[in-house]
Formats: C-alpha cells, structure tokens, sequence
DNA sequence: TAACATAAGTGGTTAATAGTGGGTTAAAAT
DNA sequence: ATTTTAACCCACTATTAACCACTTATGTTA
C-alpha cells in the first residue's frame, strides 16, 4: 500500500507547560486540505508516539473494519489499537496537546525530537532516541531478509 | 460491512451514586442525528459492557436474523445478545444509568474506563481491563497471521 | 552586508465546553 | 397514601480549546 505522505527528516523541540508540542513546519505543509489539520497520534511500536494523517489513517481503520470481534485474537489486537489512538487538531500555530498516556509511553520529558518516517511521524523522548541508536544494532541477518523485499 | 461510526481513543470515568455513566464527549459528537442519543447497550463477548447506536445496532440485528437457529452456537450467541440489549437514551448531559445486570457483568465499580473500537464503545471496570491487558498474551504467532491481512 | 520582511516557534490569557454533583418533579411500586 | 425509583433540569467547577501577542529565526532585497 503506497502513501501519499513521504515525511523525512529530523527535528528538535520542547514540549511546552501545557503538553503542548509543534509539529515541524516542513512536515506540516505536507497535510492535505483533506486532512483539515486533524491527524491520529498513538502508541508507536518502539516506546515513541505515532503521528498519521487523518486521511492516511482512515485506510489503515477501513483494513481494522475487516476483522470480526468474534476472534478473541481480533478483539484484543483491535481493543488495544484503537484505545490509543487519539484524532486530534492542530492549533492555529501548528500545536497539538499530546495526551497524558503518551506522555508516559513514550517516556516525554522536555526535550523531544520529531523523525519524519513516510506515511507517519515519530516523536521521540530525545535522550532515549539517542540510547537507542547507539544499542539497537539489528543484526546483518534480518537485513538480508529486508533486502529481498525492499530495494534501496 | 464497514459503518459510519470509527470510535476510538480511551477515557476515565468514575460511575456515580446513581450508577450514572457520562459517553465522552468526543464519542458523542459521533452520534448521528438519526440516532436520536439513543443506543443499545448489552454484555460484551469479553467481561464488558458494548454500546452501539441505535441505528448502528439495527445493522447488526438485521445480520444477526441471517444466523440459523438449528446452529447452537448460534442459539447460544443470539440469546446472550439480544436478551441483554437495552434500549437507552443519554440525558442532556450525555449520561445514562447503566443497568444493575451490567454492573454485575462487568463487574463495574467506581472507576470505569469507556474505550471506542469503531463502531462500538467499550465500558470496562479500569483494574480489570488493566489485569487482563497484562495477562492476555495473544501468542505472537495470531499477530503474524494478522499482519498478512491487516497493514499499519 | 545591513536592513527589512516574512515565517516559525513560544508563552500566556480568555472564552467555551465538558464533567460532576445535587435537587425537583413525575412516575411507579408497595 | 407513602415510599421508592427514575427522569429531568439546574448550577458549579475544572479542563480544554481558541485566540492574541511576543520573540526568534530565516530569507530577501537594496
């Protein structure tokens, strides 16, 4: 499934007294007039926060209607999707208010770094990133594998 | 079959002294006019109580009149069902009294947890949702079959 | 390169809405 | 008739969202 949204890049913030936190403006002038400054946030997989636009997220939703609540497996893995998934707007300076609860899962102090990632955007507790970068060595393995599927 | 409505995102509630239990406001807004504020709410398959607007419910219920009676699977489903659907409306406030028979089901208490998973609402006694998000490990085997249909 | 202009980021205040509690009236049951 | 229960309404408080203003950065032009 191809995206129109091709975020990139790597910016540096602090998150305001009130939780507030300012979408970089170059990935911002990305939104569609579609979107109407709303997006998702939600629990990434990493301990990082999820930013899809609210047009991109509509397609990944139509793919969750599929699926019964009759399976347990379903049930679950739809339950704890979608309880995290806040839809928010923008304000008029490009702010959003992020949530207490991911806050806590993402770990956010003050300083935060926002990762452009294609169709989604990362924020990031800013030390932790860095922790990260440095530990998480994937092995050559699982890159062999990545490379039959992804071209780069 | 898809719906109009795609709740998501978690609340904390407390239930009052008249068993009273506010929908979030953002969920609310969803209802539709045809609605009427009115809705179903009967025993979840989990230890839960689900909300469906009225008009979503309809949908369901002209699903379920499909299902073949000679089937106990069936039977047994069509009865835990329909026999604890109620009919309600929420009041100005956007509140309505939970039925005692739900309370017990759910086991609900005074801290309550209302998540939206698309087109139903969840309402879950906070501790036990927290106990069950820990214990109920779907194997990861599920979620690989998963990820071949649904894409995030 | 200096001055200006525009855009981006930051902070705070005000206004609106949501949540909560309680009270009153109407209906129902004993 | 009295008590209990439920529906409806009103009011207070806390939280959230919208707005305004200032500062810093970036970029453009003389």
């Amino acid at each position: 499934m191809s995206s129109q949204y091709t975020f990139t890049g790597q910016y540096s913030f602090n998150i305001d007294s009130k939780n507030r936190i300012n979408i970089p403006a170059p990935l911002r002038k990305q939104f569609s007039n579609k979107d109407k400054k709303t997006f998702v946030v939600t629990r990434g997989i990493d301990s990082c926060a999820w930013i899809y636009p609210i047009t991109e997220w509509k397609k990944i939703q139509s793919e969750l209607q599929q699926l019964s609540s009759l399976s347990k497996t379903n049930r679950i893995f739809l339950r704890n999707h979608l309880r995290h998934a806040n839809i928010l707007k923008y304000d008029s300076q490009g702010r959003f208010v992020l949530p207490q609860s991911l806050i806590e899962y993402a770990s956010i102090k003050k300083d935060i770094t926002i990762i452009g990632v294609l169709n989604k955007i990362e924020i990031w507790n800013t030390k932790l990133l860095n922790e990260i970068d440095k530990s998480d060595n994937v092995n050559d393995q699982s890159y062999d594998q990545l490379s039959e599927r992804v071209n780069i």
